[in-house]
DNA sequence: CCTAACCTTTACGAGAACGTGAAGGTTGGC
DNA sequence: GCCAACCTTCACGTTCTCGTAAAGGTTAGG
């Protein structure tokens, strides 16, 4: 949905950057409307250091490539999704982009003893992503752990009230309990 | 800890001005203090609709009791630990501020039907604080899941290179991988 | 009764995260 | 070559979430 301006980009496009054949480069407008957010927003970000567009245009226009997209829908996640700050998203980030530039790097080189620390180096970082989210998953389940023991302990009073109250056949029976904890 | 502030059924204390010699209500600052908040910020979730003091002094001070300082701690675990608006907040205070409706008229009811209905209402709201919680907790996993993928696909390159480059003794073993999923 | 510490309301300020023009250049179909 | 649509860089406006005085009341202890 949304093919607003099928657009055909350039064929030939003697663009000083890559010979892009692979994946179209989008403009701002359409780069936003993949990922869901607006143009300023994007501008936003690289404003902040979030991004920078794989290549601009003669005229100076912002082209996205498809890591750039990528990225954008990362940042969109971790804001909307996570409720990160922009800082906090800028921390992760750099990980992402170490992360990118050393999958670069490593496919460049053959020296195996740096390549070996390269895949360190990239794991350590995932960890430290893994690790910022997961803190917060985990206090996020310790709020869901309260709300679970206080919907125990309704639970426990209603099972009383039950009992007290003979075992009328419960019409409402069946009332999902999908509790879950971790 | 956070026991469900077992609040005791108020004995007799009609009066505006209790005695005040159960539960020591707080001025803003001991409040503050207690919760880890600014004045300044439980005034403006005051403000904000999100909460009201239980009582006011001659002089019009703020006092809070133990529900006030609950309430408190909710918004600030929402606030900090889960990133949620002070909007979203006010959604779920919502429910919050029902269940402790609620929960006041099931001590003061002693009809069973009435007890019953109150019980299911409050494990209903409940349910939906989870539901809530779970969606964002959800999320925020799936790109641990997603994180988690890429270092395995690392690792898996990193096993190659060990495996080709013979059984040196790794300096850098025991890199605790601990992963974990749900 | 006096005073220090705390409180009240009111109001202006600030940073984050954009929205919304203004003024002008670029692209691309016709 | 022309025009509409899209883009660029300022630059100021806005909402949210408080911080920080300012100008006074209130409370509790001595």
């Amino acid at each position: 949905m949304s093919l607003t301006t099928t657009r055909r980009p350039e064929a030939g496009a003697a663009g000083a950057a890559t010979g892009a054949s692979a994946d179209r480069l989008l403009r701002i407008q359409e780069a936003s409307e993949e990922v869901g957010l607006t143009p300023r927003s994007i501008r936003y970000y690289e404003e902040r250091g979030l991004l920078e567009p794989a290549a601009r245009s003669e005229g100076a226009y912002r082209l996205y490539d498809a890591d750039d997209i990528e990225r954008l829908r990362f940042i969109k996640g971790l804001r909307d999704d996570a409720g990160f700050s922009l800082n906090d998203i800028g921390q992760l980030l750099e990980d992402e982009t170490a992360r990118a530039r050393i999958g670069a790097r490593y496919r460049q080189t053959a020296d195996l003893g740096e390549r070996r620390s390269l895949l360190l180096d990239g794991i350590a970082r995932i960890d430290r992503q893994v690790e910022t989210l997961r803190s917060k998953i985990d206090r996020l389940q310790s709020m869901v752990d309260a709300a679970t023991a206080r919907r125990q302990h309704l639970e426990g009073h209603l099972d009383e009230l039950d009992g007290k109250a003979a075992a009328a056949p419960d019409p409402d029976a069946g009332r999902g309990s999908k509790l879950a904890s971790r």
